[in-house]
This record gives structure tokens, C-alpha cells and sequence, in this order.
RNA sequence: GGAGGAAUGGGUGAGUGGCUGAAACCACCGGUUUGCUAAACCGACGUACGGGUAAACUCGUACCGCGGGUUCGAAUCCCGCUUCCUCCGCCA
């Protein structure tokens, strides 16, 4: 959630940046109320402060009389710390209300957009920050798209995981389970030249990391949850590995720290579906490798872009057409501050997909995480989160089958090769 | 799953009702001494919110696993929960 402390201080900015996201002038409405709630409470505490500090005072004195053996005394003072005290109890009481009205308040004000970050509303907004200038792929009229050739050649089954589960949880089987595996290892030893250090995660978390990173409450819905013990399966790696930092307070010395984890991810995605859900498109569950950084706020836009060069050599290696987008405010997530999402282009289904998303979440993230650092005044100041999928398995899958396959078979790019221990399918 | 024990600041660890936001030691940071390093010595050293301030600073409040309770007053007493350790059972 965004700080109070800027809301405060840097006001028209973030006004100015909700507006980007289409926020209506009835929701920035909120902004005032939050402002006006803030001062309510801090009112409220210096109150309570005062009284407590009263009840303290007095409760020394008692103490002292006792001592002496002025018991009268220290019974009238009692009485009248009694009345201190149900003041200061129903006082508490209303800052805890206060508090709750503020929380939820803050809670659904989205990530001030980067002023780099163009306005808009829906992805059509959205500006090309790198367009593929070379030819696409050039298939025959019998193409075949990948549910197709996932049959042919016995990659996957999806009937087969509606036996096992239901929709949307796809079995991968012999070279289609390899080819996925594959992926895995070439992208996970990929972040690991590029100085991530590899993490295994737990793939469920508790309520105060879905918090964390903002899944909750904000997106409740898109996780399974595990009601019995109050878990949730993670709808992506960032989840678990972000939270690593909660809760602490690190050195300048420590940035940036680097992180990459693969994790299954599994999401509910209530809804949306319709023509363009077919095969691997989107799943309930898939495969991601993620990189995550935490980074000091100075360096936290550099760092972003050395985040899309990472994955942009992803995309060279398996020699995939893609582009990049820099999107838009409407198109945005609740928590990101400036994102990019790269696509690959799906010969056969002649659309793009989207296989990865880079974003600097700046403080967002961090503020509900409390990961700060001490910086060189020895003052606690927030760190900035980032992260990005490099990449989601599933959709890259149904590119390099789409857009490799020829009469001999599918073939696997060079890259591969060494995980695969096959060129062709 | 059953039976016991434990949880204090970055670490070790003292503290069983007021003089304890918390001893001592270690680590870290600043300084003195030193040809350099080490040692020795001196000093500072938690977090959050709020007030006085723009800031240095200073004051108040809260926090000794978490939540409640008793009391004028709780790290300390009581209740519930969580986690960790030991033993037993089950098990990849």
C-alpha cells in the first residue's frame, strides 16, 4: 500500500497518477478521506498517549505511598486512575476503528504510476517499447496449433487432467513432460549466471505472505485456498520469495538481492473464459520461473531494465519473435508502479502472448512487507520490490510448438538441446 | 497424534510485581593509541506511531513469540494460541 507519509506530503502527484489509471473524480475522493481519517487518528493518539502517560505517572506515585504506608491516599488516587483508565479504553477503542477505516481505505488505493508510464485504459493503450522488426515465422495453410500438436505427437492431454482434476490442469507426458523440464533448468541456470540465487520455496503460504505481496485482500478470489489450515497455493513464486525480506531491516550493503525460484502456479481466474482460453493458453495450473530483486530505491529503474534485457535474451536463446509493451495505466497491476510485459508471437493461433511481465512495485510491496534498509544518515527508510517471469512455461510452450513445427517435426531451438537431450520431436 | 520443556534486543544470556526499554558479554558502528594489522581503552548502539521542530535533537506512548485477563502498576501472575526442542507413536 502506498504511505501515508506520501499521500501526506505528495498529494497532487498521486492524484495525478490515479488519474492516469482512470480513477474518477468520485474515487480520488478517497484521497481526502484518507487524509482526513489520518489526522483523525493521529488526534486520537496524541489523546490516548496523554492519558496513558497520566495513568503512569499515578501509578508510580501509588506505588511510592504504598511504601510509606499512606494507604488512604494511594485508595483515593486509585479511583481517580479507574476513571483515567475507562476513558483511555474507550478512546483505544475508537482509534482501533479509526484504524480499520483507514487500513481498508488504503488498501484500495492502487500503485501511483511512474510518471514514465503512459495514460490509458486498456491494453489497446498500451505502447510498443520494442516491436519485431524481422519476418514472422512462415507456416503452411495445414499448420497445426499447439492442442493440436500436443495430440499428435503426445506432449499433453488435457482431457486427461479434467479426469484428474477438472479443467485447466494440463498432464504433460513424455517429450512434452521433457521439453518442460527443459525450460525449467535452462531458465533457472540462465538467472543463475545472471546472479540470482536459486530458491525453493514452500508452494503454500499463510495469510500474512498473501498480505505481503497484496494477494489479500485485494485478490482473494484468484487463489485456491486451503480452508482447513488457512493456506493458500501460491499464484506465483513472487509470493514466497518476497516475503523472504518481510519484516527486516537490511544494510545498503546488501542490495541488490537477487532471487529467482521455479514454483508451479496455480490460479482460479474466475471467469474469463471464452475463444481465446484454448489449450495452454491459460491454465489453473502452470509453471513459472521468477526473478525477484530487492533493490535500493536509487537504483530500482536500472535495475528494471537489466531485468528486461535478462529476459530478452531468454527470448533470443529459444529464438522466439517477441515484443515488448509498456503498459498503460488502465492495463496496469494494483501494485506495480511501471510494467513491461514481453509477448511471443503464436504462428499458428497469428497472435501474440503474453509470457512475461516485469514490474517496480517501488515501495508498494515493501510498505505492507515492512523491508527496509538503514541508509547512510542510519535512517529506516522502505525498499523497492521487483520482479518478473523469466517466464511463464505453459504459453512459451505453445509458441515453440506452433512456430517450430515443419513436416519432419518439431524442431527444439540449440539452447535446448543439452536439456532435452533431443533436437526434434 | 501422545507426554514434557522452552520462547527476552543482531547473537549469547540475566531478570518471578514498581528503581527494567530491559544487566552483562559478543558482534556491528564512531573515536583514541599504533609504522601496518592485532590488542587495549572510550563512546554510540532496537522498532513503530505521535508531540515539540524544517532538521540535529528532545519528549510521550506501545512493543520481552501472538492474543486476551488479573492489578493502581506485568518481561515477571492467570487463560488461550503459535512456533521450536526432547521422548514416544506413525510415516516419505
Amino acid at each position: 500500500m502506498l504511505q501515508l507519509k506520501t499521500i501526506r506530503d505528495e498529494k497532487r502527484r498521486i492524484l495525478k497518477g490515479l488519474r492516469k489509471r482512470n480513477w474518477s473524480d468520485d474515487q480520488l475522493k478517497i484521497v481526502n478521506q484518507v487524509i482526513k481519517l489520518d489526522e483523525a487518528r493521529r488526534s486520537g493518539q496524541k489523546a490516548v498517549d496523554d492519558l496513558l502517560a497520566e495513568q503512569n505517572k499515578m501509578a508510580k506515585q501509588i506505588g511510592q505511598l504504598m511504601a510509606q504506608g499512606k494507604k488512604e491516599e494511594a485508595e483515593t488516587m486509585k479511583t481517580i486512575v479507574a476513571g483515567y483508565k475507562e476513558q483511555s479504553k474507550a478512546l483505544e477503542e475508537q482509534q482501533r476503528q479509526i484504524q480499520a477505516d483507514l487500513d481498508e481505505l488504503l488498501y484500495s488505493i492502487p500503485n501511483c504510476p511512474h510518471s514514465s508510464v503512459p495514460a490509458g485504459k486498456t491494453p489497446e493503450d498500451n505502447t510498443v517499447a520494442k516491436d519485431w522488426d524481422k519476418p514472422f515465422p512462415e507456416l503452411p495453410a495445414d499448420a497445426l496449433a499447439h492442442w493440436d500438436l500436443g495430440k499428435k505427437y503426445n506432449l499433453f492431454d488435457l482431457e486427461l487432467g479434467v479426469k484428474l482434476t477438472g479443467a485447466g490442469f494440463p498432464v504433460y507426458r513424455g517429450k512434452g513432460a521433457r521439453l518442460q523440464r527443459a525450460l525449467i533448468q535452462f531458465f533457472l541456470d540462465e538467472a543463475g549466471k545472471a546472479g540470482f540465487e536459486e530458491i525453493i520455496p514452500p508452494h503454500l503460504v499463510n495469510e500474512d505472505s498473501a498480505r505481503g505481496t497484496g494477494q489479500l485482500p485485494d485478490k482473494e478470489g484468484q487463489m485456491y485456498h486451503c480452508t482447513e489450515d488457512n493456506l493458500y497455493l501460491i499464484p506465483t513464486a513472487e509470493v514466497p520469495v518476497t516475503n523472504i525480506v518481510r519484516d527486516d531491516i537490511l544494510a545498503e550493503k546488501d542490495f541488490p538481492i537477487k532471487m529467482t525460484a521455479y514454483t508451479p502456479c496455480f490460479r482460479r481466474e474466475a471467469g474469463a473464459w471464452g475463444a481465446h482460453v484454448r489449450g495452454l493458453n491459460r491454465v489453473h495450473q502452470f509453471d513459472k520461473v521468477e526473478i525477484v530483486v530487492i533493490e535500493h530505491p536509487d537504483k530500482s529503474y536500472k535495475t528494471l531494465q537489466s531485468m528486461l534485457r535478462h529476459v530478452e535474451k531468454l527470448m533470443k536463446k529459444l529464438e522466439l519473435p517477441y515484443r515488448i509493451l509498456l503498459l498503460c495505466g488502465g492495463d496496469m497491476g494494483f501494485a506495480s508502479a511501471k510494467t513491461y510485459d514481453f509477448e511471443v508471437w503464436s504462428a499458428a493461433q497469428k497472435r501474440w502472448l503474453e509470457v512475461s511481465s516485469v514490474s517496480n512495485f517501488e515501495t508498494y510491496q515493501t510498505n505492507r512487507l515492512k523491508t527496509r534498509y538503514k541508509d547512510a544518515n542510519g535512517q529506516t527508510q522502505l525498499a523497492h520490490s521487483l520482479n518478473g517471469s523469466a517466464m511463464a512455461l505453459a504459453r512459451i510452450v505453445a509458441a515453440l510448438l506452433e512456430n517450430n513445427q515443419t513436416a519432419e517435426g518439431i524442431a527444439i531451438p540449440k539452447a535446448l538441446w543439452k536439456y532435452t537431450g533431443f533436437k526434434m520431436i
